[in-house]
DNA sequence: TTTAGCACTCTCACTCTCTGAGTGCTAAAC
DNA sequence: GTTTAGCACTCAGAGAGTGAGAGTGCTAAA
C-alpha cells in the first residue's frame, strides 16, 4: 500500500498530536498544526480515507481520529523522525550507568531504572533463559571460624555468593580443601546430572564436619536450578499509573503483575534477526496482558554468555522515537561498560544506529 | 477512657464488617451480625456516642459508619483477635522461605515477597542504614586469564561481589598478591579515610598491571559509598491497586513511588522499645505519602550486624489481625533461618508471640 | 481538486427527580 | 432507666432529559 505524501504527512501529526494529548484529534487542529496550507475539509476527505485504509479509528462519530495500532505501525516504520537525544539527556544516562556498575546483574536492573525514569515509561530487563546452566567457578572464602562465603560463578557470568555460618566452628584448611574438591567435581555439570554421589564423594574425600558439604552442595544445587529459569527485574512500575490510559487500577495491576511475576516472560516480544530495536504494538503482542500495551524492546549481549533483553512498556499512545532512542542509548552503554570501558560524560557526535523495526507488509 | 462492654463488641462487629466489605456500616447490619439480642435502635444509640467519642466516622448524614483512625487503634490495642495462621499458610510461608536460603539480602526481599502473596498487600525490606559502614572481608577470585571476581563482605553481613574482565589478561599469582594486599589494606576502613594514598600504596607494592589495582579499589570505594544508604525492596507492589482505596491511580502512585524510589525511608515506622510488631494506622505515619494508609512492621535482628526493617503496607481498612500474624511468623522464620536452621515444614504448635502494638494513651 | 457552508451526530456536563439506605428523635413498652 | 417501634428527615447515587460544543460528512461552488 502506498500512501500519497500527503497522507503521510497528516497521518505523521495526527499521530503525534495524539501522543502528546491523549485525546481524539479534528481536523481543524491538523490543518493549522500540520503547515500545508490546507483547509479543514479537505483534511477531512483524507482523513476519512485514512480511515478507511485502517490506519485511524473514531472513538465516535463527531469524536476526532484516534490511530489504530496498523497505524501506529505504519508510523514507526515508515514516518517517525529519529529523536536527538539532548546533552542532558544523554549525560543522564552516562553518569547513572557509570555510578552502578558494580555487580552486572544489578547494572541491568539499573540500566533499567534510568531508563524508567527517562521515559516516564516502566522498564523491564530480564537475562536470556539458558537451556542448561552450569557452574563456571566455584569458590569457598574463609571469613572466620564461624563463617564462610561461598562464591559461585554461571555459565552465564552471573556471579552468586552465600554467607554461610557454622556456629560450631569450622577449620580454615578444611575449607580450603573444600573448595577444591567442590571446584574440581561441581563446575561443568546441569541439574540434572546425578549429584547425590557426587555429594557423598566429596564427603568421603573431605570427611565431612557436621554437614558442611552437604550446606555447600546445597547452595550449588539450587543455583543451577534457580538460574534456569530467569525473572524479569521492573522499574518504574508506578510510572504506568501517570498514564491517563492506565487511571483504571484494574488494567495497570493486570499489567503490572504480568511484568513482575515473571510469569509466561516467553511471552514477551523478542526481536527480530538482525534488529537492534523492536517494537511491539498493541495487539501484536502474544501475551494477553500486553495487547493493549506497546512494548520497545532490545536484546543485549554483553559477550561471556550475558545476554537478555530490555525494554519499556508503555500505553500504545506512547513517543516511540525517544523511548527508542533512549533504549538504543542505553545498550550501547551497556555494552561499552561490559567491555570494562567508562561512559564519556559528553555525548558522542554519532547518535545511535537507526531503530529498526520489523516491517512487516 | 473505659468503654462499656457493649460499646467494645458493637465497634469491634462494625470495624470487622468494614474491613470485609469496605462499605459503610449500618445499624440493622450489625444488629442481626453481632448476636447480642439488641435491636437496631439500640445499636444506633450506641453509635451515636462512639461517633461522639471519635471512633467512628460518618461520610454523610444517611450513610453507616466508617471507623476513625481512632477506631482502628482502639480495635489494634484492646479489641482485636488473634489471628491463628492456619496449617496452609504456615507451610506456605516456610516452603518459600526455604526454598529461597541463597543469599542473605534476597532473603529479605524474598520474605517480603511471600509476605505479599500471602496478604495481598505490598511488602518492604530495608536494611538498617550502617552508621559507617566497613568492609570486613575482601578477596579476589581468579577465573581465567581475562576474569576475577572480587567479593567483599561488608561488617553488616551483606556480600558484594564483581566479575571485573581483563581484556589484556591478568596474572594468576599477581591476582593473588592483589588480593592479599586489599586484605590487608582495605578491611576496616570507612569511605572517609584517605584511600588515595592507600591505592598508591598498594600500586607500588604489587607492580600494577593496566590498571588492576585502580579497578579493584574503585569497587571497594564504591561498596563503602552504597551501602551506608540502603534502599528498601518493594514486593507486590500491584496489590495495592486491588484494594477499592486505591482505585484512584494517582493516590496510588503517590504511595507507591514513595516506596520504591527509597526517599524519606528514615520517615518509615520504626519499632517502639520492646514491641515486636508495630502497627502505625493512617495519620500517625510520619511521612506524607502514607498519612493515609497503615504499615503494619517489624525489625529484625539477624546477628552479625544484620538489622533492618520489614513490613507490610495497606489501606488504614486493613486486615490488622491477619496481617500482624504473618508478619510475625515470618519476621521468626528469617530468624531461624539466620541461624542456620531449615523451617519444619508441618506448623508448630507454638504461634508467634502476641502481637504488641504500642498503647498510647 | 479544493473549499465553504450547513445539517447532522454524538459526547459531555449539567440539572432534576426519584429511590433506598440509614439516621435521629420521640413516645411507648419493658 | 433501658430498650424498642415508628416515623420524619437527609443524603448519595442512579437515571432521564437538556443544551452546548466539537467534529463529521455531504453538497455545491470556486
Amino acid at each position: 500500500m502506498e500512501l500519497s505524501e500527503r497522507k503521510q504527512k497528516i497521518l505523521k501529526a495526527i499521530i503525534e498530536s495524539y501522543i502528546e494529548t491523549a485525546e481524539p484529534v479534528g481536523s481543524k487542529a491538523i490543518s493549522e498544526k500540520c503547515g500545508l496550507g490546507i483547509s479543514s475539509a479537505t483534511i477531512r476527505n483524507e482523513m476519512a480515507e485514512l480511515t478507511a485504509l485502517g490506519l485511524l479509528e473514531q472513538p465516535h462519530t463527531s469524536a476526532g481520529r484516534v490511530p489504530s495500532p496498523h497505524g501506529y505501525r505504519i508510523y514507526v516504520n515508515e514516518l517517525m523522525d529519529r529523536h536527538a537525544l539532548s546533552m542532558k539527556e544523554t549525560r543522564e544516562i552516562n553518569n547513572a550507568l557509570n555510578a552502578k556498575v558494580n555487580q552486572l546483574d544489578l547494572l541491568l536492573s539499573d540500566a533499567g531504572q534510568v531508563l524508567s525514569e527517562l521515559t516516564n515509561y516502566p522498564a523491564y530487563a530480564v537475562a536470556a533463559p539458558a537451556a542448561v546452566s552450569k557452574i563456571k567457578r566455584f569458590d569457598l572464602i574463609y571469613v572466620d571460624v564461624n563463617t564462610v562465603i561461598a562464591v559461585a560463578m554461571m555459565d552465564n557470568s552471573s556471579v552468586k555468593n552465600k554467607l554461610m555460618s557454622f556456629p560450631d566452628g569450622i577449620d580454615e584448611a578444611f575449607v580450603k580443601k573444600l573448595a577444591t574438591v567442590f571446584n574440581a567435581n561441581f563446575t561443568g555439570i546441569t541439574a540434572d546430572e546425578p549429584t547425590p554421589e557426587l555429594i557423598a564423594s566429596a564427603e568421603s574425600v573431605t570427611g565431612d564436619e557436621m554437614g558442611a558439604v552437604a550446606a555447600v552442595a546445597g547452595f550449588a544445587l539450587n543455583l543451577l536450578r534457580d538460574s534456569g529459569t530467569p525473572r524479569p527485574s521492573v522499574s518504574g512500575a508506578s510510572q504506568i499509573l501517570g498514564h491517563p490510559e492506565f487511571k483504571d487500577a484494574h488494567k495497570a495491576q493486570k499489567l503490572l503483575s504480568y511484568l513482575s511475576e515473571g510469569k509466561d516472560i516467553e511471552k514477551l516480544p523478542v526481536p527480530s534477526d538482525g534488529a537492534e530495536i523492536k517494537i511491539v504494538i498493541g495487539p501484536e503482542n502474544v501475551a494477553e496482558e500486553l495487547r493493549d500495551s506497546s512494548v520497545v524492546m532490545a536484546s543485549y549481549d554483553l559477550g561471556n554468555n550475558m545476554k537478555g533483553l530490555i525494554g519499556v512498556v508503555g500505553p500504545t499512545r506512547m513517543d516511540y522515537a525517544k523511548v527508542a532512542a533512549h533504549l538504543s542509548y542505553v545498550v550501547h552503554g551497556l555494552r561499552q561498560l561490559a567491555e570494562g570501558g567508562k561512559l564519556p560524560l559528553m555525548p558522542p557526535d554519532l547518535l545511535p544506529a537507526p531503530s529498526e523495526p520489523d516491517g512487516k507488509e
